[in-house]
RNA sequence: UCGGCAGUAGCUCAGUGGCAGAGCGUUCGACUGUUAAUCGAAUGGUCGUAGGUUCGACCCCUACCUGCCGAGCCA
């Protein structure tokens, strides 16, 4: 019996017998050669079956398999230059391991994205879901290593909150066997701050849950997201933790993932800069002024409508703006100093202008839009109550929150990362649901 | 929620007020180098739903449903 095999491993078997367990993604015939394209998760090979090497059954087998059948076959590795990955398998024995009772839809054909979403349970077997699916993994093996090599720890948050972080309008509420009520979490900020205020640097990473009628490329009802938190800390040191944190992901994407980008038809290059760092740092103030420089010279990216409006100081970028600073640098560009009044009620004003807060933005290059908000967070106990009440949050929710700055409440800061949209970027995707299994928007509850 | 676009064969789409179409897929056959192979044959329909106009509607009108793209909002 052959020794068994990935497919990813049989470079290593050249001139060698091996045994791979696989599924038959596509066949093509040629008289008295077939071709069966395999695939077992680790990736994608072609076996050969000649009809002078094996026996009449053996080729008669090949001959009847369908598409997504399941088979274990033997035979020798060849190097072939004519073979994408360099290395072909020459078939001596097939046997098939699952009988298909049904008529496989996603054939060697064009499909729709509507399509290929409502089988996505069996697009996941193809070679796109296959690569952005393991960049998928790789980003997030990135973010654990980094986070436990800055000697942080992962602190879970609830996914159940009785309170809202921000507004309530966009949470997806839940009945408690119809006494109270209580909200699927969309953020875990808050409970971070406790664990940071308990172990100095932790993160959190968990499906978060967004009830906004969003029906754009960037946005998932529910999403995953990475939120750090540190403290004692401050708004510099936060930006960068970023900085640092988000090279070093597109660095392991860049070094692990090259067979997955290429798949994807990924431009490499213009990953160069996100993975060197030195990301370029402006104000709010600053950022208006570059976008107001591109209306006016008419210089605009291809998505962005001609009739743009530059910004007025105070009021939040939308989504044009940032797809026009995205293209102004050719890495990810942090904005800094929002105004305080369109930013949450927790974050702290600027010392030195207290009409912005400390907090920022960063927006990935390419019209990949804003992938981390983030911010120093109130850590006076009067400032952060008379905050709550101005905005007309319910203090009793807040209570817990509060008390946190009674005792030993020092300056601290943390930030938020949309998975998704960091997977969508360094993947070159078009749209974010495509960066997650299965994605759960407006319009998709199913598969 | 608003704006634009779409819904016809398993898939991707064309179509005209007068017989429902193509390519691909699938099945069978031929072929020893295919990569979305090629050649031959077979297989394919509640034209999104309901109502209306008309001698006659896939086509025109109304309402509704569903989806796609964008905006707002956000990560």
């Amino acid at each position: 019996m052959a020794p068994t095999s990935s497919i990813r491993d049989l470079k290593d078997h050249i001139g060698q017998s091996v045994t791979l367990h696989a599924w038959l993604t596509d066949k093509s015939g040629k008289g008295k050669l077939q071709f069966l394209k395999l695939r077992d998760g680790s990736g994608f090979v072609q076996a050969t079956v000649f009809k002078g090497d094996v026996s009449e059954d053996v080729f008669e087998t090949a001959k009847r398999l369908t598409q997504e059948q399941a088979v274990t076959v033997t035979g020798e590795v060849r190097a072939d230059e004519r073979a994408p990955g360099g290395v072909e398998l020459s078939v001596r024995e097939i046997t098939p391991i699952s009988e298909n009772h049904a008529e496989y839809v996603i054939t060697p054909k064009e499909h729709g994205i509507e399509f290929l979403m409502d089988h996505r349970h069996l697009w996941l077997r193809h070679r796109r879901p296959w690569a952005v699916m393991r960049v998928r993994d790789c980003v997030q093996r990135a973010i654990v290593d980094f986070f436990h090599g800055e000697g942080f720890i992962r602190f879970d948050a609830p996914f159940f909150t009785p309170n809202a972080a921000e507004d309530t309008t966009e949470l997806f509420e839940i009945d408690l066997f119809g006494e109270d009520k209580a909200y699927l979490s969309q953020t875990g900020q808050l409970h971070a701050e406790a664990g940071a205020f308990a172990f100095g640097k932790v993160y959190t990473s968990g499906p978060t849950f967004r009830a906004e009628k969003s029906k754009t490329r960037r946005h998932l009802l529910e999403f995953w997201m990475i939120e750090p938190e540190v403290a004692p800390s401050s708004h510099r040191e936060n930006l960068d933790l970023q900085e640092r944190m988000l090279s070093f992901i597109v660095r392991r994407a860049l070094d692990e993932c090259a067979p997955e980008l290429e798949l994807l038809g990924r431009d490499t290059a213009k990953l160069a800069g996100a993975a060197e760092g030195n990301y370029p740092r402006i104000t709010y103030t600053e950022a208006l002024e570059i976008v107001k420089q591109h209306i006016d010279a008419k210089d605009l990216p291809p998505n962005v409508q001609d009739d743009v409006q530059p910004v007025e100081w105070g009021d939040d970028l939308g989504a044009p703006h940032e797809t026009i600073l995205g293209h102004h640098f050719d890495r990810p560009v942090i904005i800094e100093k929002y105004p305080a009044a369109i930013k949450a009620f927790y974050m702290q004003p600027d010392p030195e202008d207290p009409r912005v807060a400390l907090c920022d933005d960063v927006i990935a290059p390419e019209g990949y839009g804003e992938i981390i908000g983030g911010s120093e967070r109130i850590h006076d106990y009067a400032w952060l109550k008379s905050r709550i009440e101005e905005q007309g949050l319910p203090l009793d929710a807040f209570d817990w929150y509060l008390d946190l700055r009674r005792v030993g409440s020092v300056p601290h800061a943390g930030y938020g990362m949309g998975l998704e949209r960091v997977i969508a970027w360094i993947c070159g995707l078009d749209h974010i649901r495509e960066a997650i299994p299965f994605p759960r928007m407006l319009t998709r509850m199913r598969p």
